[in-house]
DNA sequence: TCTTGACTTAGAGTTAACTCCAGAGTTTAT
DNA sequence: ATAAACTCTGGAGTTAACTCTAAGTCAAGA
């Protein structure tokens, strides 16, 4: 698969698909003789997990350390354990930090559906 | 209330309220005789919804047009509904992409769990 | 009053994560 | 076989959101 290909497949631009392996953040892609990237099925598969874990908000640092160790072998394991579970965390710490957000978002709209129905602010304090 | 205090009431540095209030992401703050901020109750209320969006990965520039259109008076009242419905749907899509990359992670890290107490790893797919 | 520490602004610097560009090589269609 | 379209690398540029610095002003204690 080419990089347009690939590119088109998960919506991620060329340069940041050559960006994310240069960096590391997956582990270099298969070539052509010629040294054109060629996209495997286990290439995609790294793909999609950088895509992934990015629309999270997770540090393209996390994975770079995470692909860094996984090519170091078996050994790495429980480093990877601990690596994949303080991502995981910070993962849960930012959805509890949106739901705080989305209840406030919730009320404020409350509050600005009644004042656009009624043509009267319901209330007087922050904004 | 000075900037030094407000700063530790809220863990944002001086710098960073300085900047809020710069950009437009808080309403000018109260000042004294000299010029120096002295945050009140209502200043207050502007830092704490500014942190809070913020922690959320709301973007700043959404808080200016905020807090620009509360300063315009109750005609923008629609277009501020508008603004935080929109915010909202943003929250509601980054939480259903937390979701998805949590499964994901959950599934790794039970696998590596098992790796880790075993010693044997039980897939070979991509990592 | 002096000095020490907090505060001010304007503007430059930093960091993460892309994004773009130039110049060169490769593949495809006519 | 030659143009058009695609790909390559190295490196520069961009954007958001801070963060720091310099040079000056202000305030509280000895």
């Amino acid at each position: 698969m080419t990089i347009k290909e690939v590119s088109e497949k998960f919506d991620i631009s060329q340069d940041t698909l050559r960006y994310y392996e240069r960096v590391g953040m997956i582990p270099p892609v298969t070539r052509t003789a010629s040294g054109i990237r060629d996209y495997q099925e286990k290439d995609l598969g790294w793909v999609e997990l950088a895509k992934c874990m990015r629309s999270a908000g997770l540090p393209v640092e996390a994975m770079i350390e995470y692909v860094k160790l996984t090519q170091e072998g078996d050994s790495t394991i429980p480093a990877r354990l601990q690596l994949l579970t303080e991502q995981r965390e910070t993962l849960l710490e930012q959805k509890a930090k949106i739901d705080t957000t989305l209840e406030r978002l919730n009320y404020k709209i409350g509050r600005y559906e009644i004042a656009v129905k009624t043509g009267v602010l319901t209330w007087n304090d922050e904004e």
